[in-house]
DNA sequence: GGGGCCGTTGACTGACCAGTCAATCCAGGA
DNA sequence: TCCTGGATTGACTGGTCAGTCAACGGCCCC
């Protein structure tokens, strides 16, 4: 680094510092993890990193705005396309998934520590990821304006059916509870879309009425 | 309580710790909540509820797997009932949602600090949480073995979407992000059913093909 | 009426750790 | 060569808590 002005290898010290916490987070889990073992895995000393964060709690939300800032832009980008709703989707499950694909210990950070910690970082960032379900949203209730979405489920309960099964397949490869590869992350994407716009039921037999508690009792 | 007999009486104090402790946890979250909280709720000392439990964590366990167990032995009741199959996935969607709306803060403590815990509680856990994912995608089997499901979603992977549009719309309860009522615990047991059965799609034009990475980059 | 046992109490201990701060280092300008 | 200010260091502080333990109380049986 001899050559680099000062300001270029503050920026670096920075990110190494940003990077470590993946890592570090990744490993041990956010409150597991010291933040000694942040200072060790960039291999700085512990007071650097209160140098470029005023907490340990801003390392996170760092990590967290800078990938969901990309994500967010990704849906927007993707609902200004003109092709089927059902391709949107399709990519929208491919972005998320394949962030997990190039970026593991990342997007694990983000599931478990953000997203799925609602009452603490997940509720500081809620506003954020309600955006995604808002923007989700309005795919689905322009499909539905158009006539290519039925209108039995309302847009935002799509969304949140939508979300709620990437993130349950994405918990159950971060956990190993779930075979992973290539061709899973493939499948996972395909599936994720044929469950949420085709269903399960057979087609033409989807007339079935919905079970009441009553007819359940008999 | 002067009359109680000892065993009866401790019994008893087990209770009221263990039913402090939903309130406690519900309001605090587990990692904020501290002992004391807990012992205060009772209007117990702090040593006792040492008496009763090992640790603080043996307390939310507990809570955990006395409901989980009611739960597992409910889904595995239903599937042996006689009803086509989006009744008995309509079944299921309606207990936890019942479990939700007559014990919120019992669920609330369940879902945030167990099920989306997965690397702490949930890690402890990951057997009993995957016996259910097990006994619904054994539900969905059968169904495509009958014919009324179709096949193009492997079971797995169909009770993963299907507990996923669960697990998010109670964290959308819980956190305040979605509205709550009598009819809305109703209309989301109809629209988690819907969406995860039907699909989105209007019928009669399921047949979009998916879309393929390269297909979004022309 | 006394002795033993279970239930109960809450002050205390030991460990942990986020964040602070005074000191040092170093690069570049004057 | 010296000065200035940002970068870097890591020992230390202050506060937090889970879990321990020695002692107390009252019920029941002998």
């Amino acid at each position: 680094m001899a050559g680099d002005r000062a300001g270029a290898a503050a920026a670096d010290k920075r990110r190494v510092i940003l990077d470590a916490a993946v890592v570090a987070f990744a490993r041990l889990g956010f409150h597991q993890c010291r933040v000694s073992d942040i200072a060790e895995e960039a291999n700085v000393s512990y007071g650097l990193l209160y140098h470029y964060f005023r907490s340990k709690d801003e390392v996170l939300d760092t990590l967290f705005c800078e990938r969901w800032d990309i994500l967010l832009a990704f849906i927007a980008q993707t609902d200004t396309l003109d092709v089927p709703p059902r391709q949107k989707l399709h990519a929208i499950a491919a972005a998320i998934i394949d962030f997990y694909r190039y970026d593991p210990a990342l997007m694990k950070v983000i599931i478990v520590e953000v997203m799925r910690s609602a009452n603490t970082f997940g509720l500081r960032h809620s506003d954020r990821i309600a955006e995604a379900y808002v923007l989700i949203g309005e795919i689905v209730a322009k499909a539905q304006a158009a006539g290519s979405f039925k209108r039995e489920v309302s847009p935002r309960f799509a969304a949140l059916a939508f979300y709620g099964a990437i993130e349950q397949v994405l918990t159950g490869w971060i956990f190993g509870m779930l075979p992973e590869g290539e061709d899973e992350y493939e499948q996972a994407k395909a599936s994720i879309v044929e469950t949420i716009c085709g269903g399960l039921d057979d087609t033409g037999r989807d007339t079935i009425p919905a079970a009441t508690p009553e007819s359940l009792r008999g």
